[in-house]
DNA sequence: CCCTGATTCGC
DNA sequence: GCGAATCAGG
């Protein structure tokens, strides 16, 4: 790949923004974080404050939205997406997450995680794969946050997803 | 083991 | 100039 005027920009960009090198590399595709960093070497941009663990970095301001009011139904939109990896086009049911929060019962004072906001792109196996938002929308994006045991899901959306629904609950 | 950036050096 | 391999560190 090659690097041009606009991924050059980016770059810069995505650099002074904090974001990793893995990160950027995912981000612009089709280069290693290796060649980022490289890049970044030749272009005299300024080094991370400190090197080995930049975790304070990534981190996107923090939204100020209102926690949610617990009571909304639990509603689940499915869509299915298509996108095309290489030369294979891929189908995939996407589960949106409409309203986020149901059952606050088992953990009233949840904090809702901030999500990393990572794309599809930048999804490893150990970042959770919780899909926020409308995938036909632009600010699409996955949590991304730690998934222990490389779980598909972090912590917190593990407990979402195994949440059972109120039928079944009513079974028990 | 997971990740991070830094450096080297053959291409 | 490029970036994989390697190193050093959290």
């Amino acid at each position: 790949m090659n690097w041009t005027d606009e991924r050059v920009e980016k770059l810069k960009k995505l650099w002074s923004e904090g974001l990793s090198a893995s990160q950027i590399a995912a981000q612009l595709g089709g280069v290693s974080r290796n060649a980022v960093i490289g890049k970044v070497h030749r272009l005299s941009l300024p080094g991370r404050a400190k090197a080995g663990g930049t975790t304070t970095a990534a981190r996107p301001k923090r939204t100020t939205s209102a926690p949610r009011a617990p009571n909304y139904a639990a509603r689940v939109a499915t869509r299915t997406v298509t996108r095309t990896a290489g030369a294979t086009v891929l189908k995939e049911e996407v589960e949106v997450d409409l309203v986020a929060d149901q059952d606050i019962e088992l953990a009233p004072n949840v904090v809702i995680p901030m999500s990393r906001r990572l794309g599809l792109t930048e999804l490893t196996e150990r970042t959770c794969k919780w899909p926020i938002g409308d995938p036909l929308k632009e600010e699409f994006h996955f949590c991304g946050n730690d998934s222990p045991e490389s779980s598909p899901y972090c912590s917190y959306h593990t407990r979402l997803a195994y949440q059972p629904s109120a039928e079944r609950r009513r079974m028990r």
